[in-house]
DNA sequence: ATACTCTTTTTGACTAATCAAAAACCACCT
DNA sequence: AGGTGGTTTTTGATTAGTCAAAAAGAGTAT
């Protein structure tokens, strides 16, 4: 039974290998990076994931998840988003709040008791941000959605997900609803100035910056 | 931040002095026991628990909660009966298999979620076993109870409390209706066979040995 | 009080996860 | 080729929690 530790090193690297599609492994800096530990600490810790054969590790050459580590990382990734699913709808807790808790629960939580949140939830794909939850086998499906930078000026959007889990950016989301699910129009999006104006139904339009925009993924004006 | 070991040693010393009100303290070979570790371990376990001033402790002495280790150990019981609930009552999960869940979830949830829980269930004062739930300032309140052990023949009984969490006696119970809650008639209480008879409503009257009917608690026949 | 038994403590060792700081290595740029 | 800057690895230490086995202490029976 890995402990928490290594279920949280995992589900970091694959994360960090699904934000850098190019780089096809992750580096211990960047490890350390995201772990929040010293670079020492993450060259040691990718020794001992080599050892469980959960991730290809070769000394200067970086870390990428095995097969086996990628099951295991997706497993936690689906509680985790189970998780955070079960909070909202059945807890009413606020979806800016859910990421933390989800982020201790979901080490916790048997695979008996998941399965039957999953059940409860009605088997739901995606999470409260948007996020894709692997189904029990451990696949995921996500339609291909593209960033609200890349969108028309004019388009209508559906708004899919939301790429940062941060409390602030997500309040700042909720704020001007745009929470995945929301239609909304692109009145401008200034490649030059890196600022995107969009409007939600009749409320007031927002502006925000290129990197804000970018967090932000949305489905095309029509499939 | 105490790691959740230190939270199931203060839980566990907590039990044991419920359990045998006599004893002053804990010995360590209880201790040892009921945690399944050697009694060396027990020993510098309940050291570094009075260093951090959660027992009090004498070499050769045994260990007895602080005020400060009892708070603490009331809100670990808290978060676990509270947890109980939770799932048989929101999940439909069988009350024979939520302790092991909740031992692992009670060191995982925050207080927020928790007093989430607590209002959605509208502050339940028993979980599923009739154990008593302390209140989040770590009072707990019981009514007074009497073993079956203890109940006169022909006497009619509410189950209250079911002192045994394990799986097995927990299904008997379930098996022969005597869930807390359930009001039964004592057919026999033979003491010197050590063997009693009860009877749900219609159903078959059920006979148990005097070490099982010890531990189903009841209130008496009219209070 | 003496011996015997059971409990408790001590000692030494081990694993997992971490840090700080030194050393080694890689890649790139003249 | 040689140096330089940044990354990675190594080394030595630390903390929490554990065990096995030896040593010490406490209590009881004769």
């Amino acid at each position: 039974m890995p402990s928490s530790t290594v279920e949280n090193y995992l589900k970091r690297i694959y994360l960090e290998e699904q934000a850098a599609p190019g780089a096809a492994v992750v580096s211990m800096k960047n490890l350390a990076g995201v772990m929040g530990v010293t670079p020492g600490t993450a060259t040691s810790m990718a020794k001992s994931l080599a050892d469980s054969r959960f991730v290809a590790y070769e000394p200067y050459g970086g870390v990428k998840l095995t097969a086996r580590g990628r099951t295991l990382a997706l497993r936690i990734l689906r509680r985790h988003r189970l998780i955070e699913c079960f909070l909202v709808d059945a807890l009413g807790l606020d979806w800016s709040e859910v990421h933390e808790e989800a982020e201790s629960l979901e080490h916790a939580i048997s695979d008996k008791l998941l399965d039957r949140i999953d059940e409860f939830l009605g088997f739901p794909s995606v999470d409260p941000h948007g996020d894709p939850i692997p189904n029990a086998k451990g696949a995921i499906r996500q339609a291909a959605l593209t960033p609200l930078t890349e969108a028309e000026e004019g388009a209508e959007v559906r708004v899919a997900r939301i790429l940062d889990q941060d409390e602030d950016f997500l309040r700042f989301v909720d704020r001007h609803h745009l929470r995945p699910g929301t239609r909304a129009r692109v009145l401008v999006n200034d490649r030059a100035a890196e600022a995107l104006t969009i409007q939600t139904g009749k409320l007031p339009a927002v502006t925000m910056g290129r990197t804000a925009a970018a967090k932000i993924m949305v489905e095309g004006p029509r499939p």
